[in-house]
DNA sequence: TCCAATTCCTAGCGCTGCTAGATATGTGAG
DNA sequence: CTCACATATCTAGCAGCGCTAGGAATTGGA
């Protein structure tokens, strides 16, 4: 069984190998440009390996979006832990989730607007999914008093959500973009 | 000259044809369901007369995003004008921004979500593009007081925007959605 | 009636995600 | 050490995509 566990961890390896050549792949020209020929030539195997690792380019992107879940999370909580107050940890994590999606637009791109299926109902993306949820509702909660805490977490992630995806596809001027963020802030932390 | 006019006849009817179709089959199935070969069959000509009309396929969903602009900015202007009261204004516009998306995925996907380059560098979309703006502005200006116009509306618009995106994707739950769609509301009219 | 201009179609290019069938590789038994 | 089996991998190809070059058909004017 040695063997086994050997062909195992490479096995694992490039499965790793593919998931970081598709995340730098999109980065650098975007998700248009990641084909699975392209992925196949990065990794130096032929095309249906892929597919004996992951179910289609889909299952990929849905690899790459649950990194990402992680990393938010992350950032958002070290935003949270260095504010200055529970009113700035409203203004601080915002603009950390804002800062998240504008470095790493494609990763925001396969969590959030593509990649539909598949990361929402497997087993680990909800764990950190809900750990990055939980950081923008701790943020929110001292503000929030006894009203629905759930609802309005939920209302001020879709306003971050609408101003990052409409600034990024043009419909918003960037220029305003400290001005809106001031205001939704505003708006949830009175 | 006469036999140029009616030239130029048929052929603004078949590009109306054109958009029809696209449009008909966006919402029947989906923005990926849309062919340049199934558009053709269904006006009955071949592809490349399709590009005799538009540039490719963006300019066809682009087109189609167009018309979009003009009834959202209708539906607006119809809900803002029968509310009862500075305050149910907000509620009711937010209300048929919303049913306008949830009603026309495929319009609203045009208009909002991809297509991002044409549309708002022409010429008659602005024009409609504004009047739904404007819309949006004179629903909040009673309340907005001596904020800043413009950035609030702007805020605004990404609140919904970013309920009607997620809501669809599969990140919020649609149960919870008129509660959302009351924290939005009321956040933003007081 | 004949020519020229316009309109339209056939055929095809290079690309995509994905897969069936053949080939090479590595393992365990005799 | 050899051989047969199982696994891993590749080559080749399918059907579809957006888009376009070049030739055929239709139309309008002289």
């Amino acid at each position: 069984m040695a063997t086994g566990t050997r062909r195992e961890r490479e096995r694992a390896e490039r499965e790793r190998a593919i998931i970081a050549a598709a995340r730098a792949l999109a980065l650098a020209e975007g998700w248009d440009a990641v084909t699975t020929r392209r992925l196949a030539a990065q990794i130096e195997y032929s095309q249906p390996v892929l597919y004996s690792h992951f179910k289609g380019k889909d299952a990929i992107m849905a690899a790459v979006a649950v990194e990402g879940f992680a990393e938010l999370a992350t950032a958002l909580a070290t935003a949270r832990a260095s504010a200055a107050g529970p009113r700035q940890a409203v203004a601080d994590v915002a603009a950390a989730y804002v800062t998240f999606a504008e470095q790493r637009p494609a990763l925001y791109d396969a969590m959030f607007t593509l990649a539909v299926d598949l990361p929402f109902a497997s087993q680990d993306v909800p764990t950190d999914l809900a750990r990055g949820f939980a950081e923008l509702a701790d943020a929110v909660r001292p503000i929030a008093g006894d009203d629905d805490l759930e609802a309005i977490t939920e209302t001020f992630w879709s306003g971050l959500h609408g101003l990052v995806t409409l600034m990024r596809s043009g419909r918003l001027r960037r220029a305003d973009h400290d001005r809106r963020l001031a205001v939704l802030v505003d708006r949830f932390s009175r």
